[in-house]
DNA sequence: TATGAATGAGGGTTCATTCAT
DNA sequence: TATGAATGAACCCTCATTCAT
């Protein structure tokens, strides 16, 4: 269906050259469709961004929550939120860098009320999570978004430093950001 | 001078409305000048921003600078870091916003690779304190870009949701952060 | 037969909207078949319009036609006459709007002299009642027009300030004008 | 300046295809502008045809009420408002029945309004006429819809017959019609 | 007889930038 | 030093129409 073929190509180049860099024409060609395609199956642009964000996010909880589930021990758990927000993260590091932080710009205001739900519940996801391992509940949405935050500020240190950085520091100082909000001094 | 007149509104309507939703009517509006006056100074949009950036930059850093060398212990200094830079965040929050994460856009690229620089060099700045602090030198700016970008999603949270959370919680997480990569375990 | 739902959802579609402003979708949605339906029934948007005016028309004149046979005096006949043109044109005021004014926009040409043959036959057909009441023949059709023309101004007044204006105005108004023109001074 | 020849160049585009077929392109072209100039002096094609029916309006009101001052007698008066109308619709025939007819069409909220204003002015400019020539004050303006409308459907047909039909008999037939109304039986 | 996914030409609008004054 | 009229490329979106099923 050329639904996906569209959700797939706007994936590849919102994540290369940012929402509002990319033209409608754009997408269009490189999802092999005509322009008109893209308003056959979505409302506009913003719209499109909205269900792409939807349905990636979709996935993406399904595969943490199932990859916490093996894990045993608190600190596994951890480790294993980290691993798996930085490797997404890093594989659609614009697309993600829109998803924390460009929401804000011309986008219709509906949908972007959509994006920003999506986001709010993904931070509600990892402030679950951050409880569970010990934080306290009414200070975990606020941990969740500065962890992610974070994350995306290291990522994007890291992806433009490659040679001076390692991947491991970067799991390595948002885990002890982690247990340093867990057990305050 | 009318150049600052302009500064001043640009910084104002992109801390309102973010850079791409500022057209240069709207700049030069608010600056009470005319449109070809924005040319006269600037040679285009971006070059203004990179400007604006600069010369912002400059101030805070020297604020900072002052402002740490009258404190005495090394937790001061860091609280009084983690102070000035929420404290700025919270008053331009857009532009801080945009300073720390938007820049990808649709910049022209002379003025994007200047702005990034400002940025590396503010981050530099932030290492190099948290290296007198103790922090190992090569992972300072790492851990520089992960702090900045940890409160910038802080209060960003905090913007959004000031009724659920209080300015205190962004300055104790913050510096529950820090130490905990000053010393990792 | 879907046709026959098609022609009247478009009836009621065109009458509330207007010919450009009803798109094919919204017909479709109204006649509740498939878009595609559409140009199985027509071969395009004015073949449907057109259909739609030259079936609708044929009614009228019916109606009109017998309505006429039943009365005695010429006075009768008039006021008949008007009263029934009015009757369709407050039921029908857009679409028929559109048949006597509107059209000249984007009408596919072929379509468009047909419907400007509907329209002079239905000149014609009140300028016959007109000639039978006394008018001289030569003027007939351009008194009828007048006529029809003058209906279509009274009525439309009427509906935007229908609290200003009783209905039986209209009716006498165009009875003083057909009169007047009956017996030039 | 530009902003007249753009208002000409649309009041003849408009005139010649009507309000929706003459595109924003063709309108810069026929004025020898850009296209992006239409739009430094009027924010859209609505608010341009607006401006334009407006500035035409207000000359045209003052013509015909100069002109009037010289005549003596009502008859006189009677017979110049005819004859200006008849005149004025005939150079501008599309763009008359634009004003009279199409509007309701496509065209933006707020300018639509504006244009309906103007209208409503202008068929009480000629109530106030008909007023002073005798006809009930309380009638006035539905007979100046009447009025009007009638010369619009007199003009089309003479336009589109004008072998058939001469001009004088559309005065005629004004005139009756009007007189009949002033003094009904 | 009916469907609905796909098309693509065309339309209105935005906005950073230029330049004569 | 400053102006503001003019530009034109780029953009998002609409919609009548086609066609394989």
């Amino acid at each position: 269906m050329s639904r996906n073929k569209i959700i797939e190509a706007a994936a590849r180049m919102f994540s290369r050259s940012g929402y509002h860099r990319t033209s409608m024409d754009e997408i269009a060609l490189e999802a092999g469709v005509a322009k008109g395609t893209l308003y056959y199956h979505f409302p506009g642009k913003a719209q499109m961004f909205q269900a792409l964000i939807t349905e990636g996010l979709q996935k993406i909880t399904e595969t943490i929550r199932s990859e916490i589930d093996r894990d045993r021990s608190l600190r596994e758990q951890i480790e294993t939120v980290i691993r798996l927000n930085v490797d997404l993260y890093l594989e659609y590091s614009e697309l993600a860098h829109i998803f924390f932080n460009e929401i804000s710009n011309g986008i219709e205001e509906e949908a972007l009320l959509a994006v920003r739900k999506e986001r709010s519940a993904y931070i509600q996801f990892i402030a679950d999570i951050l409880v569970e391992a010990g934080i306290p509940p009414e200070e975990g949405p606020l941990a969740a978004a500065g962890f992610l935050s974070m994350m995306n500020g290291l990522c994007s240190y890291y992806l433009s430093r490659s040679n001076e950085v390692k991947r491991e520091q970067i799991d390595r100082l948002l885990y002890a950001s982690v247990t340093a909000v867990l057990s305050p001094t």
